[in-house]
Formats: C-alpha cells, sequence, structure tokens
DNA sequence: TATAAATATGACACCCTGTCATATTTTGCG
DNA sequence: CGCAAAATATGACAGGGTGTCATATTTATA
C-alpha cells in the first residue's frame, strides 16, 4: 500500500500522479507498465515515486483495493434488495463489474488490468485470501449478517465457507474470460448462470430417488 | 513453443539447456527468471537462446506442456480404475500433483512455478481454454469416452461443459493454495474434497422436498 | 530560531531483453 | 566431390528499466 507521505502530498500533485497511472495502465498491460513512463507524465523525479510506493505491484494493489469498495458496496445492495440471495449477490456483482469496466474512461484500463494474467491472479488471490476459511476477512465478514443462510443447505460449520471457496473461483475465471473470450459478453454471462444453477442442484443424479 | 531447432539439437546440449532452465526456474520465480542466467549456466550464447525460443513465456509454455501430459496420463488411469468417476479423477489429479511436486527435485522448482501468480494464471487459462465450451480441446475430448455420464445430472446440451467450467478453476485454486497457504496439504485437501461434495449434492436445501 | 524529522531529488550502479549483421555448419544435388 | 543455398550460431549493441543513496530542501517543533 501506498506511504503515509502519498496520502499527505498536496492534492494537485497527487492526482497528477494518480491520473499518470491510469494513463500507463491504460496504455500497456501491467507487466509492461513502466514506472519511468509513469513518473515523466507525471513530472516527478524518480526517487519521489519510491517514497510514495513500494514498487509496481504496490501501485497495483492500491488500484485493486479502491475497485474492492466499490464491490463490496454494491454487495450489500444486492443483498438488501434480494433477500440475502447469496447466488444473486455474486451474479449483480458480476454485471456490476462488467458495466463498470466498459464505461468508456475505465474501458482500457480495466481491459488490460484484466487481459493481465498475473493481475487477474493477484486479485483471485486477494479476494481468495479474504474469503479463505480461517481468514475470514472483512469483506465476506460484512456481508455475511445479510445473507439468507436458511434457503442454502448447510450441514457443518465448513459448509458456508466452502461454498465461497466454490463461488469466489468461478466468479474470478467468468470475469477473466469476460474480457479476453471473443464470445463476449452475453454469451459468458449465460455460462455464468447456467453455472450458478449447477452449484445450486448439485452434479450427481438421483439425489432424493433411491436407486 | 520452442522451436524445430531446439528439438534439433544434439541431445547433450539441449539437456544441459534444459537443466539450466530447470535450475533457474527453482531459483526464482518465474518473473525474476532471467535469461542471461540461463545461457550463462548452459553456456551458450544469447542469440541461441532466441533460435530455440521465442522469450520466456515461451519455456514456460513449454514445461507446463510438459507436466500436462502427465496429467491426462493420469486422468485416464484414473477413470478406468473408478468406472469413470468424474470427481474421483480430479481428485486423483490433484493428489497426483502433489505427490509430483513435492518429490525432492522438483520441490522448488514447482513451488515457484505455482508460487508465481501469473505462471499459475496462465496454467488455469490454458486448461480453461482446452476445456472451453467452444473450443473443446484435446485434453478433455481425450478422456471424455471414459467419463460416466450417467452418474451425472445433466439435463442439456451444456450442462457437462459447465460442470467442468466449475471443477477447473476450483482445482485452480486448490493448487495455488496448496503451495502457499501455511496450512498444509491435508487441510487444502480435505476443504478440496468437501467443496467436490458440496458440487455434488448442491448448495440449496429443499430440492427434491416440496416447501 | 535552531534542531530534528520529513520530503524531495536525480545521478548511479546494475541488470535485462531482443535484434542483427556476420560467421560457421549442414544439406542438397549436379 | 564441390559448391550454392538453407540452417544455425554468435556476441556486440541499442534501448530500457529498476531500486538506492548521499545530498538538498522543507516543515514541524520546542
Amino acid at each position: 500500500m501506498p506511504t503515509k507521505t502519498f496520502f499527505n502530498l498536496p492534492e494537485e500533485k497527487r492526482n497528477k500522479l494518480l491520473e499518470a497511472i491510469h494513463e500507463e495502465f491504460s496504455r500497456v498491460s501491467f507487466e509492461e507498465v513502466s514506472i519511468n513512463q509513469i513518473i515523466r507524465m507525471a513530472g516527478i523525479p524518480r526517487g519521489s515515486f519510491y517514497q510514495y510506493f513500494e514498487d509496481k505491484k504496490d501501485m497495483l494493489r492500491y488500484l485493486l483495493s479502491d475497485y474492492q469498495e466499490m464491490l463490496k458496496g454494491h454487495a450489500l445492495v444486492s443483498l438488501e434488495r434480494n433477500g440475502g440471495d447469496l447466488f444473486q449477490m455474486f451474479l449483480d456483482i458480476f454485471d456490476f463489474t462488467y458495466g463498470y469496466v466498459t464505461e468508456e474512461k475505465n474501458n482500457a484500463f480495466f481491459k488490460n488490468l484484466f487481459a493481465d494474467i498475473s493481475v487477474n491472479a493477484e486479485f483471485l488471490r486477494h479476494r481468495a485470501h479474504k474469503a479463505g476459511q480461517n481468514t475470514f476477512g472483512e469483506f465476506i465478514g460484512e456481508l455475511l449478517p445479510y445473507i439468507d443462510m436458511d434457503a442454502l443447505d448447510i450441514r457443518n460449520e465448513d459448509d458456508f465457507g466452502n461454498m465461497l471457496g466454490v463461488l469466489l473461483p468461478l466468479t474470478g475465471e467468468a470475469f477473466t474470460t469476460a474480457f479476453f473470450d471473443i464470445s463476449g459478453y452475453a454469451q459468458i454471462r449465460l455460462r455464468y448462470t447456467q453455472r450458478l444453477e449447477l452449484l445450486k442442484r448439485g452434479f450427481l443424479k438421483a439425489k432424493g430417488a433411491k436407486t
């Protein structure tokens, strides 16, 4: 995360830097992002950059955490509107993300971000970590009270965590694909909803039925 | 993929190069892998390297495809042994991978490989692509006839593809975590099996039961 | 206002990558 | 065999990039 110094920066200077960062991340994929470019654009000396950020990844984390904050807000709204439907929440988040990302000014920026495999994974890891069984991070933690647990077939204390453990990578994959695949949004979204349905009902036949 | 020239190399020279690659990938994570180091170790001139590989990623793809070949073999064996049980196959692959990776000589190598988020994602993408709904690649294609479809609750032509679409990212995540998480193999494996069980039975209550 | 704590700065040391013109080998074949 | 064409090999080079550090400036503080 950026240093205290960064946040203390006079607004103007900080904004110019942030803009430069946004521009550079829009120009090329994360892998190719160059600190040199950024400082040139922002007109700050090299040394200053390292006073604010640890390195390239540090910037990335900052950018992603921004997005994550937004996500959290939307997740809450979705849950409140839909009686705590966990599946609907995931779908809403999917839709929101797609919409946000395709906004003109965010387009190139996010395309590059999501396009880069390493970023995508960082993002997954980020969330996966937070939703991990042990470290039940803030993200899910805050949502927990709003989720309708009664709809879920929870038989022991691990089940809920594990459900998330399935939903998260699945959703992450849908994100990646949505910005990569030629097949486009409609197609990916269809697949994603189909998969959510599969999760709801289970993969095996003859659940209730006796042979 | 490596060029034809690479495969035509006299065995001795090629092996020396492969060894150097293995060593470098064991030394640091993919991100830090240096072609300079490799050519120094292998004692080949810079230009030669680029005669064999396109770049760093090209090497990576080669290494991963190797592993993938192995996987395929094990998947087949598993299916044959277990009456085409898809879930058991995934679990077997998980176990095999863990075992293989923890072999002394592969340990550092794979740890670095899996530890690097970008590699991991590349690997996921790789597989995800092959199992994608449209491009039903060789991997799954070859396994298809061995899978016991009757056990699965398949209601339309998309269902099977979508089941894989859930299983693949889930398994990928399990791999990543297994080599990262402090909690260790037993813990991760337990979680993975729990999640497979959840997939089998479905997340929602009251499936057969009428309200 | 003097001294300590924070910031800013940019030259430096170091490392890397991909290319290209130039050798050296191999191959194909009359 | 002898030689031109096709393959390979080579390593110097141009162009970039990163993180650090000793040295200035500012700002805060007593």
